[in-house]
RNA sequence: GGCGUCGUAGCCAAAUGGCUAAGGCAACGGAUUGCAAAUCCGUCAUUUACCGGUUCGAGUCCGGUCGACGCCUCCA
């Protein structure tokens, strides 16, 4: 039983699709006028796995992620660059689309962009007119959030509290907390026609349109960042609520924020506001706190991280501590996770060279049920001991992810289980024993891992080597010496031995020798 | 100022109020090895920032203190 923190009642519920055996799901993605920044990867990452443990329970998931493409920081950015709006979000919609095939964040149903929905925007917001939720003001319409008895609910906050706060000119709305709909178009903006207008769509609006239109009236989960909790989607249910007059979503998700311990300043909150009134005096101090990535600030482009890191470290690193938690970017601790994943890697090829089968090509359960079945295989029964650890471990993986996605804890179980199969082969000696039994066992619990594995996104494809590395003579020349220094081992030749295998160490290839006079050689 | 989150070992990080507080990184022993590397075995939190309370029982619930952070303004 899949249990989900809901913002909306701040504790755990019970999983209960509207429509049984179906979810909707609608993640807010970016607004495409700069490159993705590593923050971005966070919630396509981590819904990417939700997604996929969705499926694998047996859920038919549905995945949307908008694309907010007109926006005043979007004019901004074309004015400043010189070309048109359109162009800046092509091009920024491309390369956030490339870092997400990257990451292998590849389950997303649907993209719809803010600009092919121009239409239904005027129609929902000619609606909330209609229905006395909405007013024109000098071309621009406003939502009257005082007709919104709820609003507030989902960040807990009520117009009274938030009074005093708030601002802008406020000249052409009823109460300073009204958000625009629709904004008025100035002379060479970008524009469509409307009933009020030339204009464009406000920020919130697209995606209560977008989520209506392709998800229903009420869908299933609907998530992003904590950031947006307020005002963004305080304001989505809002505008939904009032038009639909029916609950916008069942489960709002929000994930923490990346932080950044100290490359990137500190640019959000009230801190640095008061530093920037009061004469910028804690602002340089300011600046060298945590603080959250922000786009409008700094944070260097995700396509600059992927030269460092592979993906697959990346996501290994974004899926080790809980999703609602704030995770701490550095790459010293992307180093860390990645000396972790190492584990795994070897493991496989040690699978690969006793079982001669590659752990990426083995066929493991698409679903829970199938690989409750599976699980049950005599092929493991041979070694109780053995069968019973495998089936606690997957076990005890299943449990962690029904409880809120515990992807850290199922990653804990990970190394219990890489611990186990490894341990296997020792106690079994099968890499110097042809015992197909044993091989049988190990094939079976290493399945049952790839089948887990999976739920995650993780292990899904050897990592790629880097092409540039390993032209076709250095296979050969590897061989070579190889060759040459088992020959010197023979003859007791050991100061030979050792030079070969030190100096191929400053190279960066590190040799093994393995049991049975084997010789494995890894490159960094 | 309002609302909210968090504080678990040297670092990172799990844990429906209930058995010995997962796991990773680092470190240190041992097995193995010609020596290594890898792997396995073992050590590494009498205790969860601090103080008090509720309870048969608290890392977990309540109150307070200290500290870090988020939102209230563009943000994933």
């Amino acid at each position: 039983m899949l249990r989900v923190f809901n913002t909306l009642s701040r504790t755990k519920e019970e999983f209960q699709p509207v429509t049984p055996g179906k979810v909707g799901m609608y993640l807010c993605g970016p607004t495409v006028y700069k490159p993705s920044h590593i923050g971005h990867m966070v919630g396509p990452v981590i819904f990417d796995a939700i997604k996929r443990y969705m499926t694998y329970s047996g859920y038919e998931v549905t995945w949307v992620v908008n694309i907010t493409d007109v926006d005043d920081k979007l004019i901004a950015e074309s004015n400043a660059r010189g070309i048109p709006m359109s162009a800046v979000a092509d091009e920024m919609t491309q390369d956030y689309k490339n870092n997400l095939a990257a990451m292998g964040v590849d389950t997303i149903n649907v993209f719809p962009k803010a600009t092919d929905y121009i239409q239904q925007i005027v129609d929902f917001t000619a609606d909330l007119i209609a229905k006395g939720y909405a007013y024109e003001s000098e071309g621009d319409v406003y939502y009257d959030v005082e007709k919104f008895p709820e609003y507030g609910k989902l960040s807990n906050r009520t117009l009274d509290q938030m009074s005093g706060e708030g601002g802008g000119t406020a000249e052409r709305k009823h109460s300073p907390f009204d958000f625009a709909l629709w904004k008025s178009a100035k002379p060479g903006e970008p524009s469509w026609d409307s009933p009020w207008g030339k204009g464009r769509p406000g920020w919130h609006i697209e995606c209560s349109v977008m989520s209506c239109c392709l998800l229903g009236e009420t869908f299933d989960v609907h998530g992003g960042g904590l950031d947006l909790q307020f005002p963004h989607h305080e304001n989505e249910i809002a505008q939904s609520e009032a038009r639909n007059g029916k609950p916008m979503a069942k489960y709002w998700m929000h994930n923490g924020l990346m932080q950044a311990s100290n490359e990137v300043g500190k640019v959000g909150g009230r801190k640095t506001r008061e530093a920037q009134e009061s004469g910028a005096k804690e602002g340089d101090l300011a600046s060298q706190e945590a603080g959250k990535i922000s786009k409008s600030k700094g944070a260097s482009a995700f396509r600059d991280l992927l030269k460092k890191f592979q993906p697959e470290n990346i996501r290994f690193f974004l899926l080790s501590s809980h999703y609602r938690r704030p995770i701490d970017y550095s790459e010293e601790r992307l180093q860390e996770v990645g000396k972790g994943l190492e584990g795994f890697y070897r493991y496989f090829k040690r699978f690969e060279s006793v079982t001669g089968q590659s752990f990426y090509s083995l066929e493991s359960a698409k679903t829970r049920l199938e690989g409750d079945d599976y699980e049950k295989s005599e092929a493991l029964d041979v070694y109780p001991e053995f069968a019973k650890h495998i089936r606690e471990l997957r076990a005890r993986f299943l449990e962690a992810m029904d409880d809120d996605f515990n992807t850290a804890g199922g990653l804990g179980v990970f190394f219990d289980y890489l611990r186990a199969v490894n341990k296997f082969i020792e106690e079994t000696q099968l890499e110097t024993k042809q015992d197909p039994t044993a091989q049988n066992a190990l094939t079976v619990a290493t399945t049952i891992f790839r089948e887990l594995a999976l739920t995650l996104g993780l292990f899904r494809a050897p990592v790629e080597e880097d092409a540039s590395a390993n032209d076709a003579l250095v296979e050969p020349l590897m061989t070579l010496l190889i060759d040459l220094r088992r020959a010197a081992k023979k003859n007791k030749d050991f100061a030979t031995a050792d030079e070969i295998r030190n100096r191929l160490k400053e190279l960066g290839v590190t040799l093994e020798d393995r049991p049975g006079g084997v010789c494995v050689w890894t490159r960094e």
